[in-house]
DNA sequence: ACACACTGTATCGCTCAGCGATACAATCGT
DNA sequence: ACGATTGTATCGCTGAGCGATACAGTGTGT
């Protein structure tokens, strides 16, 4: 399911108005596609592969492969044949953490929620209809999902996705909707329009959101809002356990007084 | 200290015969100088800025930034002046992690490990001179430096490092830290070419390598290689405690047959 | 055994993408 | 008011790179 919401990015083709943009770089967006097309794989790819993926011809796939190999984001697998992502990749990830002012003051913050809950604290960035890990403070109890910074979820059935949308006025909320594909990640996530929006109201009067099996079955998930400078949302904490453990009164009671200080300190970076 | 590392990196100027491959792409190359920049920087650059570093005059670097902007990888900084790295780098962390074997079949183990040891535990990569951090399972008492996949440390002073090192021959290693910055990340790093020659073979010999405050002060480190298929070392294993909790020996000896018996179960894929 | 469909790689001439110069509005600090 | 920044926009010339074409190696099917 991870995989059908990414691969909807890919299909970002070029638009008009970028073709007739003379700042417009068609060489470097045809790189970034071929980067991308590993968007929707698991597994290495063959040249046409990518092509096919990056919407462009196999001539193109492979000069831009060579190129990209050459500076070590892509190597050749050695077993199968085709290509992988390299490491050098993970250079830009540390640029953007580390100069994102939001992850940067979060983490000491999120590391104390952690220890005084005891679930699992994860740190979501708002990105439209999508919401992507930026950070994940593990319980000791393991769900089997890792660490896996740049997981993303739909912004419309996530608890911090919808407390993201709390913060945003109706107009907003109901723009990313229709920009979303609301294909439901569990067969209890929220895909109605309206409920959602009534689930979002709920949550501006409360000031955070719930969500009840709507990523994972058998977990409740509360979400609180993190602000920017000018009080529009960017990301959010999200508290996730285990239905086992906690009712929901108990959850919402225990969690969101912590999660919701926490999101406070992190705010207007 | 870590940036004097990674800026290293940046250097990595077009060479001769990548300008005289017809199959080279010098503006995919570019682009990909920009976003590099940002290895450099510790807050927003100025187009100016961003052309210095990346060896473009600025009319080069505004069209590349202003491509790169319209795809979502870049983003103008609001309040300061200047430009941002933006979350879409983050998709492509995504698909390195998840389709690098060794990372797939880790996350398990690494925490079985760490629940064993309730210290903290690193996945670290090889990547020639230095070593990159692409997991981090924390311990309960927190260093302050937090989970920050991207970072890298120097290969031939950090105990992952060393145990790499050691599955390769004289050969290659002295090729490698003849390469290397040999400046040291504290005090007590280890820097004379024949002391490190020496200590890597402790680590052939006994399969592991320690590294005493090489790193950080106050923290002892031991390290085991994990191999791919071929035999070749592609990552290491690190372990980290206080130097105040534990001695030398009673950390071996606690450390060393878990961490070895996790290094064989990621190996070989 | 052959044929065929794949891999990845290499070459080359035509053409249009994009280089680099130049200009401009806006916002600094002095 | 000045010069030095910032980011943005335009435009003609030219060489970067598109796309066609070819080739060696490796399975896979018949």
């Amino acid at each position: 399911m991870q995989r059908t919401i990414r691969s909807l990015l890919n299909q970002r083709v070029m638009t008009e108005n970028q073709k007739n943009d003379p700042l417009f770089l068609q060489s470097v967006a045809r790189a970034m596609q071929v980067l991308s097309a590993f968007h929707t794989a698991d597994g290495a790819m063959s040249l046409s592969e990518i092509a096919k993926q990056a919407g462009i011809d196999r001539s193109a796939a492979q000069r831009i492969v060579h190129t990209l190999r050459e500076l070590g984001y892509l190597k050749r697998d050695n077993e199968d044949s085709g290509f992988l992502p390299e490491l050098r990749i993970l250079d830009h990830t540390l640029d953007y953490l580390s100069l994102n002012p939001v992850v940067r003051n979060a983490t000491p913050v999120l590391l104390e929620l952690r220890r005084n809950i005891r679930e699992r604290v994860d740190l979501s960035l708002f990105d439209d209809t999508r919401v992507v890990y930026a950070a994940r403070m593990q319980s000791k109890r393991e769900t089997f999902f890792a660490t896996l910074v740049g997981h993303s979820v739909p912004t419309f059935c996530s608890s911090g996705g919808r407390a993201i949308l709390s913060r945003l006025n109706d107009d907003e909320v109901r723009d990313i909707l229709d920009r979303s594909d609301l294909t439901p990640v569990t067969p209890r996530s929220i895909t109605d329009p309206a409920a959602i929006l009534d689930k979002v109201q709920e949550a501006r009067e409360q000031g955070y959101a719930l969500a009840k099996e709507e990523i994972l079955i058998g977990e409740i998930a509360l979400g609180v809002a993190i602000t920017d400078k000018h009080d529009r949302p960017c990301g959010a904490i999200h508290v996730a356990g285990s239905l086992s453990d906690w009712t929901t009164e108990a959850f919402r009671d225990r969690v969101f007084p912590l999660a919701s200080e926490a999101a406070r300190a992190i705010s207007r970076f």
